[in-house]
RNA sequence: GCCCUGGUGGCGGAAUUGGUAGACGCGCAGGACUUAAAAUCCUGUUUGCCGUAAGGCGAGUACGGGUUCAAUUCCCGUCUGGGGCACCA
């Protein structure tokens, strides 16, 4: 009996779906463990060998922990709101649902190949209205929220409102306007309007003007992680700069909390670090600069170098910066407008462009350095940008690199504040050292005079120390169909959510989920809104009109993890005794990519929910491991390309491939036409003639990608491509080998359809087995790290499987485990394996673990070893790695 | 430019805390079984030199230094692959 792959890995997986083996209860003595993949998002192209890399190591991980006693979560849905879909529907018509729904089936048939130990009772969709009804309802708790700095945490907006009614914002300044101040009275007498704008401005989901990146290619807003250089990540079409309405998610209040727990967390220092370079806190001052000849006008900037106050030349303002046309001098009005003029003219991508470029203007206005009280002149320039800081900076040419070259360009002076650090060619931005023609911190090392700037600058009443964030609130609307709706009403132009008791009296509009309605077409409705916008008898609503925009792709994904542990609750998102059972993911599995989108959300929502009382956890993903890409292995084939030379009548034409040594020999002779004539006469090209070589014929060698599935490591299959291009004896060329070979070139490349090398798990799974895929990609090399996928390297694998087999069967006899009891060889073997294979499944070292059972099993065979206590711990140990392998033997 | 990561045979990679470098697999070469093929099994495979051979001597983990009885591992400098950020004050 040999190992019949095919028909035990369909008896098994029969068996677990019929069974429901893998169902888990959230009713269970044992400790609990829950294991996260990140939830793919559909698309059309089905799965390719790479992405079940990470969903192989984290089953394998699942049922590891499963043989040690524990109650394993390890669950599987769907991404499935997203753009793609929409453009597809775009383009063919087809409702993203049904594609949607096709693509699930499909990947969910691929998954179920590969032998996951998935609970799919638990799956989650987040296009379908029972799981996006309580996306909407987490909205609505983030409406009607708002962050209490002193408290640091989310509070409900309601006890914001006792406390205006009370004693006003005074203790309580606005997010962002710190200049806005009422008191309780005044609060009193605002009227309806005022008091929603005003609450609006303290929401964790808000509606607010501002600048967002406006796609006009996709017709949309994009958040600021989704668009890179200017261009949007889907499609790379460019983005630009654009005041409009939007929903935006106050993330930035959780800037401290996000990056101080980041050290509590078990990620890799990579991930990290991109988080925090996303968060960008730097610390510093804040310090107000008056403005000469006017009253009580000032400019304030932020800096991290306080030390340096006393190298202040000139001031740098953005050229949007509000104040420029209030102070700009009457001779300078002119040169400034233009100069605005010119910086608009720009598109974001040129400004990205030319970095080095040095451009700017002199606005006529002097700044009173708030220490020594020497004018300094004010100027404007793109290099410094609204969005950052106060959009203002203090100048240090001494101690800034973009400040030297601002005042070499202009040939402004130069304050020198470092002594002999300074030679007058570039900036000194080292911090070591003393000061130099600093007034009071003359003689004092740089990196202690801060905390004294600090102090000088506060008891002057000109600033104060100050922690600023790069992070930007995250723009939460999408002018798009194929997403959540809010669950948004305006009534008299004012947005109320629809649980507000303002519309008590329409139940129905009340009720969530709000359903996505059907739509005629998927085309932008008016002035870039929604599709939605064109669907009146659901815009308009008894009470009001409803808000158009839908929420964006990471809204589905940013409580996912929650749902799994209460997947069919329609009470609630999830109970709270499932979320205290289960906990934060203790292990959560996925790229690089989602570092500063998905993840930084999550975390956000999830420190939002603790807040508020709804889970018991701030940090959803404990640990985190970034499985690596498995890179294509791209075949190229060598075309010869003859232009302007005619054939030689009643020879066989048609195109010339050849092997890849004569491409090597070919190349050396490319540029002599009659030589590389000669060489394909040589090599049975009767096609041309040297004599028919004409002075303007060009000879070409093409390297062309072809699929990886028509080629044996480098050899093509000259039958299949033939068939495929079309080529016979007497209509083409193919130049072989010696031997008879066709041989390809190989590079690793992306894994992707255009490059013909995407391998499809189906054909491995149905040629080798799902158990051996699975071994193989996990032998590879560890799942952290990227690595090309060699088809051929499957064989040592499924030798292995095959050879273990042999210990349990003989091709004769049958059955031939015996009741024998063990030497101490063979106990010795075992017990090295168990040790080792144990403690690499710890520290997730899937590659070591496979390893090990090969020199398990040839020791075993050496041995002649077919003794029961020996092989049934071995069965039990390769359980995680080849499941159906494991259960076969087993019983 | 800044930050994070890596660099080990022909290839994927191992060496877990500083302790025999190259496990395991692929590929390649040779051999056994077979009329033959498939399948299976065995041997060799970092490199230079010496030896018919068993074996011996030396070099070697990107490069150059250093610490140590001992370095792929720790430290300093250089080169280089990959990823992230980028006029961020």
């Amino acid at each position: 009996m040999e190992y019949a792959f095919r028909a035990i890995e369909q008896k098994w997986k029969k068996y677990w779906n019929d069974e429901e083996v893998y169902k888990v209860s959230n009713l269970s003595e044992k400790p609990k463990f829950y294991i996260l993949d990140m939830f793919p998002y559909p698309s059309g192209a089905g799965l390719h060998v790479g992405h079940p890399l990470g969903y192989i190591a984290s089953d394998i991980y699942a049922r590891y922990k499963r043989l040690r006693g524990y109650n394993v979560l390890h669950p599987m849905g769907f991404d499935a709101f997203g753009l793609p879909a929409e453009q597809y529907a775009i383009e063919t018509g087809q409702h993203p649902a049904v594609t949607t729904e096709k693509n699930i089936t499909r990947y969910r048939e691929q998954l179920d190949n590969i032998g996951f130990c998935y609970d799919w009772d638990r799956s989650v969709i987040t296009s379908n209205a029972d799981y996006y009804k309580w996306t909407q309802w987490i909205f609505l708790q983030l409406f009607h929220s708002w962050y209490d700095r002193k408290q640091n945490r989310a509070r409900p907006i309601k006890d914001l409102i006792t406390i205006f009614e009370k004693e006003g914002n005074s203790n309580n300044p606005c997010p962002d306007d710190d200049q806005m101040c009422f008191d309780g009275k005044q609060w009193k007498n605002f009227s309806e309007k005022e008091k929603r704008d005003t609450l609006m401005r303290y929401r964790l989901a808000y509606q607010g003007y501002a600048e967002v990146w406006w796609c006009e290619a996709l017709g949309t807003v994009l958040a600021n992680d989704e668009v890179i250089n200017g261009v949007s990540e889907r499609g790379g079409y460019p983005a630009e700069r654009k005041q409009m309405r939007q929903w935006f998610l106050r993330i930035t209040e959780f800037a401290e909390r996000l990056q101080e727990s980041l050290d509590t967390l078990d990620w890799s220092e990579a991930m990290k670090e991109m988080q925090r370079n996303w968060i960008g806190k730097s610390n510093g001052a804040e310090v107000r600069f008056e403005i000469q000849g006017f009253y009580n006008k000032h400019i304030t900037v932020f800096t991290t170098r306080p030390d340096t106050i006393f190298g202040v030349d000139f001031m740098v303002l953005a050229p949007e910066h509000e104040i420029v046309d209030e102070i700009v001098a009457s001779a300078q009005r002119d040169a400034v407008s233009e100069y605005k003029q010119y910086v608009k003219s720009r598109s974001e991508r040129e400004r990205m462009a030319e970095v080095k470029q040095v451009t700017g203007c002199f606005t006529g206005a002097y700044a009173l350095h708030p220490l020594s009280m020497k004018p300094v002149p004010i100027w404007i320039s793109e290099y410094v940008l609204a969005s950052y800081g106060t959009g203002a900076i203090m100048a240090v040419p001494s101690g800034d690199e973009r400040d030297h070259l601002f005042s070499k360009h202009f040939d402004l002076p130069i304050t020198n504040i470092f002594g002999t650090n300074y030679d007058g060619s570039k900036a000194y931005s080292d911090k070591t050292g003393v000061l130099d023609n600093s007034e009071f911190l003359n003689g004092i090392e740089i990196t202690k005079a801060s905390e004294i700037a600090i102090r000088a600058i506060v008891d002057a009443g000109a600033g104060r120390k100050k922690v600023n964030y790069r992070m930007r609130d995250a723009g939460f609307s999408r002018q798009r169909y194929w997403g959540e709706p809010f669950p948004i009403v305006y009534i008299s132009n004012i947005p109320y959510a629809t649980d507000e008791p303002e519309l008590d009296a329409y139940p129905t509009i009340q009720a969530l989920p709000l359903e996505l309605p059907l739509v005629e077409n998927y085309k932008p409705g008016p002035e870039g809104e929604s599709p939605l916008a064109n669907v009146e008898d659901w815009v308009n609503t008894l009470a009001g009109k409803r808000e158009t925009n839908t929420m964006p792709g990471y809204a589905g994904s940013s409580w996912y993890f929650l749902r799994y542990t209460d997947p069919h609750n329609d009470k609630e998102f999830a109970s709270r005794t499932a979320t205290d059972y289960w906990q934060a993911v203790d292990i959560y599995i996925g790229g690089t990519e989602h570092a500063v989108g998905h993840l930084l959300y999550a975390r956000m929502w999830t420190k939002a929910l603790y807040d508020l009382g709804h889970i018991g956890f701030d940090e959803p993903f404990k640990k985190l491991i970034n499985q690596g890409m498995i890179q294509g292995s791209s075949r190229f084939v060598f075309e010869l390309i003859v232009n302007k030379m005619s054939p030689k009548t009643n020879a066989r034409t048609g195109r010339i491939f050849v092997s890849k040594s004569h491409y090597e020999n070919l190349v050396k002779i490319q540029t002599d036409k009659e030589k590389v004539i000669q060489y394909l006469i040589d090599n049975g090209v009767a096609k041309y003639d040297v004599k028919d070589i004409r002075p303007d014929t060009k000879i070409s060698i093409i390297k062309a990608h072809i699929d990886v599935n028509i080629v044996d490591g480098l050899e093509l299959n000259v039958e299949e491509f033939s068939k495929r291009f079309n080529i016979t004896d007497t209509n083409g060329y193919i130049i072989r080998e010696d031997d008879g070979k066709y041989i390809c070139d190989a590079e690793i490349e992306k894994m992707s359809k255009s490059k013909y090398n995407v391998v499809n798990p189906d054909d491995i799974v149905e040629q080798y087995g799902a158990d051996t895929f699975r071994m193989y990609e996990m032998f590879l090399g560890p799942v952290e790290m990227s690595k090309p996928w060699d088809t051929k390297g499957i064989e040592g694998v499924f030798r292995f499987l095959k050879k273990m087999w042999r210990l349990y069967f003989d091709e004769q006899k049958g059955w031939i485990v015996t009741d024998e009891k063990p030497i101490e060889a063979e106990l010795r073997i075992i017990h090295k394996t168990i040790k080792k294979v144990g403690d690499d499944i710890e520290r997730f070292s899937f590659n070591t673990s496979v390893s090990q059972f090969m020199i398990c099993v040839n020791e075993l065979a050496a041995l002649n070893c077919h003794k029961r206590d020996i092989l049934e711990a071995l069965v039990v140990l390769i359980c995680p790695f080849a499941p159906h392998y494991a259960e076969e033997l087993w019983h």
